[in-house]
RNA sequence: UCCGCGAUAGCUCAAUGGUAGAGCAUUCGGCUGUUAACCGAAGGGUUGUAGGUUCGAGUCCUACUCGCGGAGCCA
């Protein structure tokens, strides 16, 4: 048995493949049916004169998604789709299907996510989830080549990371509540100081009731951390990893980009160096195009698009006003109202990819916080710790997966770049 | 939570307050090169739910349910 990927090595051979029905056409004494694999398609050829009538009676029976088998020869052939196509010698269906639910033709976003499971076995599916699974291996590889230690943080959590977020709850034996993580970036600065530069990448929860095409409760997130690193060196990591990325997709994954109709040229684009403004001038920016914006409030998602407009690829806005901004995060030494905070918008409206910081590394600095924020001291005694022995500038960033596999997908919903998404009128299938 | 939009055949949609329709899908028939094939025929409906106005409601009114888009929040 041969892939369909494969084909192209066999011209002139008699294979075997197996696969789905994607689709069929009927032309009296000859049928031509679209095999899918999970690799490629392929058009086969039933002509009734050189088949059994069996075969050519079962050929013409064969409703769409039928598992089934075939033998037969590879020719080429420039009007069959990936050129080359299978001349039926003998043919055996594996488990058949009728009144398969999804059509060649037009459905809506709600009858599709209803039927995700199978919704997945189609062309546009098949390329985003081709896509989503290099840029993870484009994850791994860039920080594993780069003496970064995975390092994985807990799911189940006692607090609230940030305090700022809504999370999701649970009953954990005789010690109360606990929460699904939002995020492991505390326990990556743990790991940071036992590793030196460690990354963490798994699912993160959020129960936030949003209802934007850039939102789902659960996402994956990959969150680099690295001991002496400052936030040059922060906004250096991070665009060599955003360039890496996108050009990894662009290299090994051309034919699914083409299936999306992504325009390539836009991500050619992606090299470093990156624009840097502050976020102050960021705000200049608005004012120059006419926005109502007061300093010191945080970008609203029209606003990122206005920011990011101006550039021809990610744009890294840093030093935010540490009002708006997490407890951890360290402040300006040159103003104190700052936090060397950095977000990086995608360029094409796509919006926040990327929000890192170097880190309070200062014991005093951190109860003070922490105490400004309200948050429960003594949950964090071991995330003091990391500053009472040893502490060390440090810090990191979070890229969300799937707003990186939507910008680059170049799709406009965020909830076809993970298999099975969850959001908030939504856990199912 | 707020603002806006929507719900009619399996799917995508149409229907001045006056007999609920089309394309696709399905079934049957035709075609030896089709490209979401094409041609002919057939079956398929409690118009989201409950109430109201009217001689008459898919259409107008009220409430509710569900969904979609956006805002806020964030990756």
């Amino acid at each position: 048995m041969i892939l369909i990927k494969d084909l192209k090595h066999h011209e002139g051979e008699s294979v075997t493949l197996k696969g789905w029905l994607y689709n069929k056409r009927s032309s009296g004494k000859v049928k031509f049916l679209i095999m899918r694999d999970g690799t490629g398609l392929v058009q086969l050829i039933v002509f009734k004169g050189n088949v059994t009538p069996e075969v050519f009676e079962t050929a013409d029976s064969l409703g769409r998604e039928t598992s089934f088998e075939i033998t037969g020869n590879v020719k080429k052939e420039e009007r069959a789709i990936g050129g080359y196509e299978v001349d039926v010698a003998d043919l055996k269906v594996i488990s058949e299907s009728h009144d398969y639910p999804i059509t060649p033709k037009e459905h809506g976003t709600e009858f599709l996510m209803d039927h995700r499971h199978l919704w997945l076995r189609s062309k546009r599916q098949w390329a985003i989830m081709r896509i989503r699974h290099r840029i993870v291996k484009a994850i791994r590889d860039f920080f594993d080549e780069r003496d970064f230690t995975l390092f994985d943080p807990p799911i189940i959590t006692p607090n609230a990371v940030e305090g700022t977020s809504t999370l999701f709850e649970t009953e954990y034996f005789d010690l109360g509540s606990a929460y699904l993580t939002q995020s492991g970036q505390l326990y990556a600065e743990a790991g940071a100081m036992a590793l030196n530069k460690v990354y963490t990448f798994g699912p993160t929860f959020r129960a936030e009731k949003s209802k934007t095409r850039r939102h789902l409760t659960e996402f994956w997130m990959v969150e680099p951390e690295v001991a002496f690193y400052d936030l040059n060196d922060d906004m250096d990591l991070a665009e060599e990893f955003l360039e890496y990325i996108v050009q990894s997709v662009l290299k090994d994954r051309a034919e699914e980009l083409k299936i999306l109709e992504r325009d390539t040229s836009k991500l050619e684009l992606v090299k470093r160096p990156f624009p840097r403004i502050s976020y102050t001038e960021a705000v200049e920016i608005l004012h120059k195009n006419g926005v109502d914006f007061e300093w010191g409030e945080d970008f609203g998602a029209p606003d990122e698009t206005i920011i990011s407009n101006q550039f021809d690829r990610p744009v890294m806005v840093h030093r935010y006003p540490a009002a708006v901004k997490a407890f951890y995060m360290k402040r300006d030494p040159e103003n104190e109202k700052l936090a060397l905070a950095v977000d990086v918008l995608a360029p094409e409206g796509y919006g926040e990819i990327i929000g890192g910081s170097q880190r309070e590394d200062e014991l005093d600095k951190l109860l003070e916080r922490i105490k400004e924020h309200n948050l429960p001291k003594q949950y964090f005694e071991w995330y003091l710790d990391l500053r009472r022995y040893g502490s060390v500038p440090h810090a990191g960033f979070g890229l969300g997966l799937e707003r990186t596999v939507t910008w680059i997908c170049g799709i406009d919903h965020l909830r076809e770049t993970i298999p099975f998404p969850r959001m908030i009128y939504r856990n199912t299938p």
